[in-house]
DNA sequence: GCGATTTGACCTGG
DNA sequence: CCAGGTCAAATCGC
């Protein structure tokens, strides 16, 4: 289907631009005569490999999924394409569908965070990211201590939304979720409730975004609310991103299960916050590392002996096409 | 009544 | 055969 290139493709992007819009910061910092905090650049660093990472992972998946395709003649239904046949054929055909799963898992990109949460009131504050997950299924994990969760996007069947999610808790740290992304959402994030506060909401709900010596909406995409990015980007969508899905999070979790009933505290969220957004992440005791799983690729090592200036990219005029 | 969660059963890949 | 992933009936909560 055309929307799903567009999604893939706008997700590819979106990804490259974070890393872009990082690496400039990065570049700043340690052109600038202040001292610049290691952690900091360690952190910006860490991010620009996680966005080319992403990236990468979204490309090797279109290509083998292209490789796929050419075999049939009947327009192959898409893993991310919505079922539109009538109910009894539904079930059939949801069954066949069964069968390609497990291969059309494997191909899905895959990336994992690990969220650090916060003790506060002795309640640990979560794993909300802003999208309707819908837990079907736990599963003791034979060499984990914790539990394995299992979500998928609650518009699964209404929009056709396929990603989904593992949850587990780190046997190191207990307040640290191993969550396993799989697949991108489909569906709008407008769904999600936005959180009251933190960061700058304007009248019209769009986000403000203050950052040291970047001012919105120039700042890093992952900071951008999606008016804002559509107002630059028409055809982007941020919807597949993790760390921009973190600005939206609801303030609750609704279920019983051993990493619920927990809510995200304020100072989470902010750290959160000043971490997406290229502000200096305090000495904090919430990190956030994010990393593309390296079963579907390994992964690269980039060379930054480049200058940003060198290269001269002006994104909103950088030609997209791949 | 409806949607979400729980949990045992089932399926699949290694 | 086993472990991980998913299904789906039962249950819960609003």
């Amino acid at each position: 289907m055309e929307s799903d290139r567009n999604w893939e493709q706008n997700a590819l992007i979106s990804e490259l631009i974070q890393g872009l819009e990082v690496a400039r910061k990065l570049k700043e910092d340690l052109s600038s005569a202040s001292s610049v905090d290691a952690r900091d650049s360690h952190s910006l660093l860490q991010r620009i490999l996680s966005s080319y990472d992403k990236a990468l992972l979204f490309l090797r998946w279109n290509e083998s999924v292209s490789m796929q395709q050419p075999t049939k003649t009947s327009s192959p239904q898409s893993p991310l394409s919505i079922d539109k046949t009538p109910l009894r054929e539904d079930a059939e055909e949801d069954h066949q569908e069964l069968k390609h799963n497990s291969k059309k898992r494997k191909m899905m990109p895959k990336w994992t965070e690990h969220i650090r949460v916060k003790i506060e009131n002795g309640v640990e504050g979560p794993l909300e990211d802003g999208y309707s997950w819908r837990k079907y299924g736990q599963k003791d994990i034979l060499s984990a201590k914790y539990p394995r969760s299992y979500y998928r996007c609650t518009f699964r069947k209404t929009k056709g939304c396929f990603a989904t999610k593992q949850v587990q808790r780190s046997e190191e740290d207990h307040t640290i979720f191993d969550i396993t992304y799989r697949g991108s959402h489909t569906c709008k994030r407008n769904d999600a409730v936005l959180p009251p506060k933190s960061p700058d909401y304007t009248q019209d709900g769009s986000l403000t975004v203050k950052t040291d010596n970047i001012t919105a909406p120039s700042a890093s995409f992952g900071c951008m609310a999606q008016d804002n990015y559509h107002d630059l980007f028409p055809s982007l969508v941020l919807e597949n991103d993790p760390f921009f899905s973190t600005l939206s999070q609801t303030s609750s979790l609704s279920a019983n299960t051993p990493e619920s009933n927990y809510f995200v505290s304020p100072t989470f969220l902010e750290h959160e916050f000043d971490g997406v957004c290229n502000k200096p992440c305090p000495d904090s005791e919430l990190a956030r590392l994010v990393s593309a799983d390296t079963s579907i690729t390994s992964s690269p090592i980039f060379d930054f002996n480049f200058s940003l200036d060198a290269v001269g990219i002006d994104y909103p005029n950088f030609p997209f096409n791949i």
